[in-house]
DNA sequence: CTGAAAGCGCTTACAG
DNA sequence: CTGAAAGCGCTTACAG
């Protein structure tokens, strides 16, 4: 059932009956209601693809694989993949994956212009990220989740990585950590910036010294998060307290303490964020995790409302939040152990 | 630059541009490079909302995610997702995905009305899923990852569970094990029944009793993991070797092992299925984890080729694969301890 | 408050 | 081998 059959079932035109559905204000209240009541009848749907032409919206926002950087080896990307489909559930709105054939930059210029989406969510931003610029000049509106390091015209939810790991640094320092090893993503990404930049003014802060070897980084990785903290109980004065940047590198640093005879919470002090993820819940370890937690899903959600907001044109400098990060303190922290102090 | 100002710059009709650039037969030679040139030249991309409302094509492949199932929690899906993508690159299709507003089936059948996709990739399916039926009435094609109780008329991808968790159970038992343990997902879904089956079969086939309470099910978190080994090992006589459904209720299995002062290895031998997941690879663990191995990402990629051909039109009952899965033999598997026997 | 008609940008019989 | 024209199913000035 098209809308041509269903205006003439009704005796209207279909301009009366669009409008109706589409609930502009001109309609009369019974001829919409007699629409709505016939639309539901023959399980009307406009066409999608009509619709769009018309209206020239996509009806669409956009998210790459890039293969590239690690989005595509994170699981968490599932949460936050969930988090945008259901902020978009309430509009008309899809939410459209790809895969760069090729260049992933020839991708973004391929939706643009095809029209096939209205805004562009990027994940996993680089301190420098080419795709802001190129998106830019694409005129494509694009929300990042996370930051790039130029304030450029883009709209952004983040969450504070710095507060989050000053905080968690800070508590350990506060316990009496005196060597607080942090073991973190890839350099290259903000959030990995951020984090360190956290640690790294908490200890200043405290007079505590940040020596780089102290603070490591590799792609998020149960394996990884195993290696560098073999690497740093490897040294001289190895660290009494670690922080990871994300839990599948804690589950790596917890087995790397256990190899070593490091008990976690008593010879060991561990914090790591936690986005949130089902599948490994940070309290139900052994112990229960100290972590900085904040979920990705509801920024999934949060980020896709934002998409939609500047696919009806809204102004991306007025979109841009941070979020801030909870501290939740558990079992994996305590003081350092006396002779370690 | 749309079709008709391209004509119009190289002084042919709007038919004989959109033949060239489709690659009908019919177009001379130099007419066609002469189109592809001037295309390329202003980078014009047909509108995706026009070329979809003209052919009848959504150009789109839909994944809706239920809330319900375990899908949303489910880390491996990223990767899936993933192989998707790949698969479904190549052709100008896109992976739509959708967050169900409501009910699932009236996501479903808005798909259908609205024909916003050509085709459907379920995933998770239950033995008895109310999807293929409802997919069937609304007539759109669908691709089941994996597979339902009934062989309706749908196409499907699945690994071979049976066979690899009969395999791996065998394998356990040929080591001496007459104990062992299964760790299974919730066993409404098919490939919880599938390896549970395998595991049964490979225990009756030896002789070895199969007793309800050696095999436990639940979603596949560490916490269930861990949960449902301790709760096995709190048995009178507890099992020697434990099969997981997933790396992360290995992990879970793992952790409750050590708690419960078992090596693994030499006191509990542990197999996994592995998605081949990036972020937990089981060749590095400690010991590193014997498993039944299938990329979940190439199945993906097979996934979307199977659905782009039920958009064209293909017979569903031609589509339809379970791949062998390998059992890939580590560390964690050694014949039990002497005085457990 | 309602309708006739143009238009969105393609594809594709049909005619030559 | 090429083109004029209809049509895909909507939305939306414009007119009444």
């Amino acid at each position: 059932m098209n809308l041509k059959e269903l205006a003439e079932h009704l005796g209207l035109s279909q301009t009366t009956v669009s409008r109706a559905l589409n609930g502009f204000p001109e309609v009369g209240e019974k001829t919409r209601r007699r629409v709505a009541e016939a639309a539901r009848e023959f399980h009307y749907r406009p066409n999608a693809s009509a619709r769009k032409l018309a209206t020239g919206r996509a009806g669409a926002l956009g998210i790459v694989f890039s293969t590239g950087r690690n989005l595509l080896l994170d699981p968490i990307f599932t949460d936050f993949l969930a988090g945008v489909a259901d902020g978009s559930a309430g509009s008309d709105t899809d939410v459209l994956v790809s895969s760069p054939r090729g260049d992933e930059a020839e991708t973004y210029r391929r939706m643009a212009r095809a029209h096939s989406v209205d805004a562009v969510i990027l994940s996993s931003p680089l301190v420098e990220d080419a795709r802001v610029p190129l998106l830019q000049r694409l005129r494509l509106p694009c929300v990042v989740h996370g930051r790039t390091r130029s304030t450029a015209p883009c709209a952004f939810l983040d969450i504070d990585n710095e507060e989050a790991f000053r905080n968690a640094t800070g508590m350990l320092a506060d316990l009496g950590h005196r060597r607080i090893g942090l073991i973190n993503g890839d350099p290259g990404f903000t959030f990995a910036l951020h984090r360190e930049r956290g640690w790294r003014e908490a200890l200043a802060a405290r007079g505590l010294p940040a020596p780089p070897a102290l603070a490591r980084s590799a792609p998020m990785t149960e394996e990884n998060g195993y290696r560098l903290a073999r690497t740093l109980f490897e040294a001289a004065e190895p660290p009494t307290a670690l922080i990871c940047s994300s839990i599948f590198a804690a589950l790596g640093a917890m087995r790397a303490a256990r190899d070593s005879g490091r008990a976690i919470g008593r010879d060991l002090s561990l914090v790591a964020h936690d986005d949130g993820l089902a599948a490994i819940r940070p309290e139900t370890l052994t112990p229960a995790l100290t972590t900085t937690f904040s979920s990705i899903r509801a920024a999934g959600a949060r980020i896709a409302e934002i998409a939609l907001a500047l696919a009806e044109g809204a102004d991306p400098a007025a979109l841009r939040e941070v979020w801030p990060v909870d501290l939740v303190f558990r079992g994996s922290t305590m003081p350092p152990p006396r002779d370690a102090a």
